[in-house]
DNA sequence: TTTATTATTTACCCGAGGGTAAATAATATG
DNA sequence: CATATTATTTACCCTCGGGTAAATAATAAA
């Protein structure tokens, strides 16, 4: 059923996995239209149509699910953002703050060859600048390990920062200028302390974070919850390895 | 006025641009429609609106000229096509036959700022791997040297590959085989011989192209007409060097 | 110079994907 | 439980950039 989305299709079909990722119930008219930024009447329009070509299930008043082909395909253009952004990361000097907008101008003009060019010429990255997993080219996403964010990270146990949030400039500029990037290995020193304010050993330096940045670091914990002792190195597979910033 | 032109307006700019490269009277809403591919009526409609924009000079039943500012942004897009084109060849392993379609499709959705930096990667090119010069930043195409097609180079005169027409990929194709890319000295080392072949000296090699591919390539002449004497070797600035097929 | 041919234009239609206004369903509150 | 609020949907509008059919202008041929 319907062959190449359109790119509005492609847009709505991304933001919906993205919100599934994040809800468990459906996803609402609402939603789709605050996070594409338009009037909800051509959301449930669109919604509605995107329905009869079989990339979701909708029912009336009650919000849409992403359908199995849906999903793939919305994988589909997740992985020609992503191999984009780690392209563009690692190719073009484009710090990890910047890569997100200009890979969303690009992911739907870019012809699928040339995408597996880029793929190819940088090694088939696993993980994009900010350590999400990058779709396969038949639109599935390979199991993860389990990851906890880095606000319930306990005390005293280090782990290696698996995954950062992508959605805000600012928060990456700051993750950056902290050393806070996929890849390194933290650990919680302290409880938090006073005035919001979370100790941190970052590799080998102390640093200390404000609260609110915690839960948007995601870590994968050591095996071993105390001492020096890391048992297996290699968690992380190929990390790439964005510039400190601007 | 009118700020940016949509990609549709950059495509009609970029055509009639073309078209006015080799036709000196206006151009017809018939090349206009031939050339894009569509039909007569809504070519009419879109000359119109882009004469109302002050792209176009248009008048009924005459055809189209482009005004100075509807030329500026027609070289801006051919920048951004050019530049493209050679970072997909020298970056990326496009062969010179390929490098076309695919910058077509990007050519509208890429940023300034990547297009910058891809510019500056590059190096400034002065020249796409077909020879073509790069408009510069601000619209403009610096002159060239005037070349000759080698179809009407005499015979024992000897030049250098400065272009070649890049709209047939099967005779791009050709012409890497047989050697004839931008950069490389060409002799006619005898008329025509009969079955419609033209004997060529390229480089060191002897070659023959038939007659019908001496109109695309277009040289520019040596100082000295006869002998083996070149006197100063650098007319051809920074041309690149695509591979010899795919 | 009249006529036939071709190019151009006008007057329409279409789908895609935005927008508003108003009706209706769902939900929260008194 | 009745009512107020909010979300959703329907019904309509718009622009953009394609299409056809038919009228008209320009041009070539008889």
């Amino acid at each position: 059923m319907s062959g190449q989305p359109s790119p509005a299709v492609q847009d709505y079909l991304k933001l919906i996995h993205h919100l599934e990722q994040t809800t468990d119930g459906p996803i609402s008219t609402q939603e789709v239209a605050d996070g594409l930024r338009i009037a909800a009447p051509p959301a449930t329009r669109m919604l509605q149509k995107m329905a009869q070509s079989g990339w979701l299930d909708y029912s009336r008043y009650q919000g849409v699910r992403l359908t199995d082909e849906g999903r793939r395909q919305a994988l589909l253009v997740l992985r020609t953002h992503r191999i984009l952004e780690v392209y563009l990361s690692r190719s073009l000097g484009y710090s990890w703050d910047e890569v997100h907008d200009e890979a969303d101008l690009l992911e739907h003009a870019i012809s699928p060859r040339l995408l597996e060019r880029l793929d190819a010429a940088l090694g088939h990255p696993t993980h994009d600048p900010h350590g999400s997993p990058i779709p396969t080219r038949d639109g599935h996403l390979p199991a993860s390990d389990p990851v906890l964010a880095l606000a319930d990270v306990p005390v005293g146990e280090s782990g290696s920062v698996a995954r950062v949030n992508d959605e805000d400039p600012d928060l990456l500029r700051h993750l950056a200028d902290v050393g806070l990037v996929p890849g390194v290995t933290v650990r919680r020193t302290a409880a938090s302390a006073p005035w919001g304010t979370i100790p941190l050993q970052v590799e080998d330096r102390e640093v200390a974070v404000h609260a609110g940045v915690a839960p948007h670091i995601f870590v994968t914990l050591n095996a071993a919850p105390e001492g020096k002792e890391s048992s297996t190195d290699p968690p992380s597979p190929d990390f790439n390895d964005p510039e400190a910033s601007s």
